[in-house]
RNA sequence: GCGUCGGUGGUAGAGCGGUCAAUUACAUCAGACUGUAAAUCUGACGCCUUCGGGCUACGAAGGUUCAAAUCCUUCCCGGCGCACCA
């Protein structure tokens, strides 16, 4: 790909934001320097997601470009639980458990930057340097921002108006995220929108310690243009872990809102491509054909082209031609009644649900397309194929 | 410690003596339809049931009452305010 139009899809592509603004950061991209970007992760989670990869294409512009890319691991912060999302807020990680994580996480970030060969990304810890803070360091760096700046954020406008409490230890997360960018002299950070508050942060005192101009990109969320994001409840949120099919499928059952963003910051399409995509939604093509195509290369780049193709053609003869693909559970019926199984099996959690599901015409027996009564589920499981809604599938032999 | 407000189902958040297994929204599940596991519409959404009903649940334990998520007492947990000087 030639140099300027990498450039513009680095300044362009996902982006919401670009602090202190653009012109900054093309003149610095234009001085020759080489410049030192980074983005941090939190290791919270024994995999990352479909969100991450964005982050990790932003950072891969800049390795081919030249520039010199960190792959900042938050171990320490993740100790402490970022205040921007409360249900994580006092989990605690073990050593052990973070360097399981990273494990994964380096193989997985491997599909999205080089951590080989010339100019590869570096990994770095930001315990290595916080967790050696004396409190007189925290209270120097703590000197840096006033109540006012930390009080501006919106989450804690937020809790303010609902008289929720604002802890202390609250404030200094920004800070501590913030002296990464110092302990590591970058010139940029990349993350996600929700990060500004924090990235900003480092803007500040980077510039206090250091006199120096940090640039922050921030990267889109991917959401439609409702607000509503993929997997509300992270039921469809794709884990670089989930088997290509599982991949492919909760792409699929993502909202059509999300086609367009989904090419803008999950593939490598260029910004003419995406032009394309989103004429042709408007003129009525199928979505479903796009989204499949969004789904097709959204798991090829975090497989391969192999795996995206088998995923794709597993889901065509599961949910198109309602086919059998051979991963359905195989349980033996030991002379069980259906109720008994399905119970067992965990497949329904209760009588009571699965009375609700049969008196729905959920549960059909496959092959005759029968629905089964209530007497029949009570009765010796018949071997065959039974369907449970619309996704459970098992065969009694 | 004192004052005050609160602790409700997966989440948010109503209810403040009977009509409450508990409004509503979101999430979830199912059905119809379709273009897909999208959208939309419809329904379900504690457990058990011989489908009559039964049982367990609104922080915990007691109590008042024919009747309590709702009132009282104690306890546990949380928010906010107060605490010195003014």
């Amino acid at each position: 790909m030639e140099k300027t139009e990498l450039m513009d899809i680095l300044l362009h592509k996902g982006v919401a934001d670009i602090l202190p603004n653009k012109a900054f950061l093309e003149k610095e991209l234009a001085s020759g320097r080489k410049l030192t970007i980074y983005a941090g992760f939190d290791p919270t989670a024994p995999t990352l997601h479909i969100g991450h990869t964005i982050q990790l294409r932003k950072l891969r512009h800049f390795q081919d470009l030249g520039h010199r890319i960190i792959f900042l691991v938050g171990d320490f912060t993740a100790r402490i639980g970022d205040p921007t999302d409360k249900t994580s807020a006092r989990k605690q990680l073990t050593e052990k458990e973070i360097k399981t994580n990273l494990k994964a996480y380096k193989k997985q970030a491997g599909k999205f930057i080089r951590f080989n060969g010339s100019n590869a990304a570096q990994i770095k810890f930001n315990n290595d340097w916080l967790g050696k803070m004396k409190f007189a360091d925290v209270l120097a760096l703590a000197s840096n921002m006033t109540v006012d700046q930390m009080l501006k954020r919106d989450m804690f406008v937020r809790r303010m108006e609902e008289e929720k409490p604002i802890y202390i230890h609250e404030f200094m997360y920004p800070l501590m995220q913030g002296y990464d960018s110092v302990a590591m002299n970058v010139d940029g950070e990349v993350g996600g929108n929700d990060q500004l508050f924090n990235m900003l942060a480092g803007r500040t005192l980077l510039k206090q310690l250091k006199n120096k101009e940090k640039f922050v990109i921030t990267t889109k969320l991917l959401e439609d243009n409702n607000g509503k994001k993929m997997g509300k409840s992270e039921g469809n949120m794709v884990s670089l872990l989930d088997s290509p099919e599982q991949m492919y499928g909760k792409i699929m059952s993502w909202t059509d809102g999300l086609i367009v963003p989904g090419f803008e910051l999950c593939t490598d399409y260029t910004p003419d491509q995406i032009i394309f995509v989103k004429n042709e939604l408007e003129k009525g093509i199928n979505p479903r054909d796009l989204k499949m195509r969004l789904a097709y290369e959204i798991v090829k780049s975090c497989t391969d082209d192999k795996s995206a193709q088998r995923a794709e053609e597993a889901f065509i003869a599961t949910f198109q031609k309602k086919e059998l693909h051979e991963s359905i559970t195989e349980i033996s019926g030991n002379g069980k009644t259906l109720e008994e199984i399905l119970i067992e099996e965990n497949i329904v959690s209760s009588k009571s649900e699965l009375r609700r599901l049969i008196e729905a015409g959920a549960v059909t027996n496959f092959e005759t397309k029968e629905a089964v009564s209530i007497e029949e589920s009570k009765e010796m499981a018949k071997n065959g194929v039974y369907k449970i809604g619309k996704s459970r599938i098992i065969r009694i032999v």
